[in-house]
DNA sequence: GTTAATTAGGATAAAAATGTCTTATTTTGT
DNA sequence: ACAAAATAAGACATTTTTATCCTAATTAAC
C-alpha cells in the first residue's frame, strides 16, 4: 500500500509535529528511534522532507529537523504521500490501465474508485496537527511496543 | 497497491476464464497478448497459479492453460491475490505496525480500518465469473486500448 | 518414431526499493 | 581559533521485484 519511505516519511513528520507543539526540534538519531525506523535511511527521507519543504533542517551543533509553525496548521497527511511518492495512490488504476476510466473500466474500476476516493478523503481530511495532539495524549502510536 | 506480478494474475485469470465459457485453453504468448504482459514474466505467473490450484497447465503441442469448470463458479479476486502475495493488504496496519489494532492504533488505524475492510469486501465479492461475462460483453478491459 | 509445440524449472539479468557509509559543510560551544 | 555535533550529498551495498533466457520434460500431430 505505502511504501517503506513513505510510512517513515508520515512517522517523522508526526513526531516532529508533537515536538512543534514544543516549540523543539529533533535530531535523526532521535527521530529514527522514536518511529523505529533505521537511521542512515530516515536521514535520506528527512532530506526528501526538506526539499519539499514539509520539514525544515538547521545543521550543526544542537541542529536537527523542525515543522514551521505557519506549515502545520494545514498540513496534511496527503501532501506527505504525494510528497513522497506522487499522487499514484489515489488517481492510478488498480490494474495499471492507462486510461481505466468510467467509459473505459478495468475488471475492478467500479467497485475500486469510490474505494480510491476513500483513500483519498482520509488523506486529506487527516491533519498533521490534529495527529500530533492525539500522540500527545497517548491517544495513537507510532511504533509497536 | 497490488504488485505487477498481481495485476497480471488477476488479467490472466479473468482471461482464461473467458476462454472457460468456451471450454477453451489458452497459451503463455495468446496470453501476455490479451492482457498485454510481457511473455516470460507472465509465464512465471501462471506457475504460481497453477501451484495455488487457480488455473491448471496442460503441457505440450495444443497444451496451455485453463480453468477447471469447478474452480470457476466460486473464484473470487481475493483468492488470487492471496495466492500470489498473501492477506497483508487487508489485514496488516497501513503503517507497518506489528501489534495496530483498535486498543493500540497507528495514526491512521481508525480512518483506515474501514477503509481496508473496503477492500477485502470488494476483492471477495468480485467473482471471476461474473467478470468473465462481463468481459464477453466489452462492459470491462483487460488492456488500454 | 520423429518432430514440433508447449509448460516447468533453474539460472541469470536488470531495475527499483531499501539501507549503509564516508566525506563535506555548517553551526554551536568552548 | 578549535573541536564537536549535526545535516547534505554522493557513493556504495543489499534485497526485492520485475523480467529474460536456456534446457528439460511432456504431449500431440504427422
Amino acid at each position: 500500500m505505502l511504501s517503506k519511505t513513505c510510512e517513515y516519511a508520515i512517522k517523522a513528520t508526526l513526531y516532529l509535529a508533537q515536538k512543534a507543539h514544543q516549540s523543539e526540534r529533533a535530531n535523526v538519531k532521535t527521530i529514527a528511534k522514536a518511529i523505529d525506523s533505521p537511521d542512515a535511511f530516515t536521514a535520506k527521507v528527512l532530506q526528501q522532507l526538506v526539499k519539499h519543504g514539509i520539514v525544515t533542517s538547521v545543521k550543526g551543533t544542537n541542529g536537527g529537523f523542525f515543522i514551521e509553525p505557519q506549515t502545520l496548521p494545514n498540513l496534511t497527511l496527503l501532501q506527505i504521500v504525494v510528497a513522497i511518492e506522487g499522487d499514484g495512490l489515489v488517481k492510478d488504476c488498480v490494474l495499471g490501465l492507462k486510461n481505466c476510466s468510467n467509459v473505459n473500466p478495468c475488471p475492478m474500476h467500479d467497485k475500486y474508485a469510490p474505494i480510491r476516493d476513500n483513500i483519498l478523503n482520509m488523506l486529506q481530511s487527516l491533519l498533521v496537527n490534529d495527529l500530533a495532539t492525539q500522540l500527545e495524549q497517548n491517544m495513537i502510536f507510532l511504533k509497536s511496543k
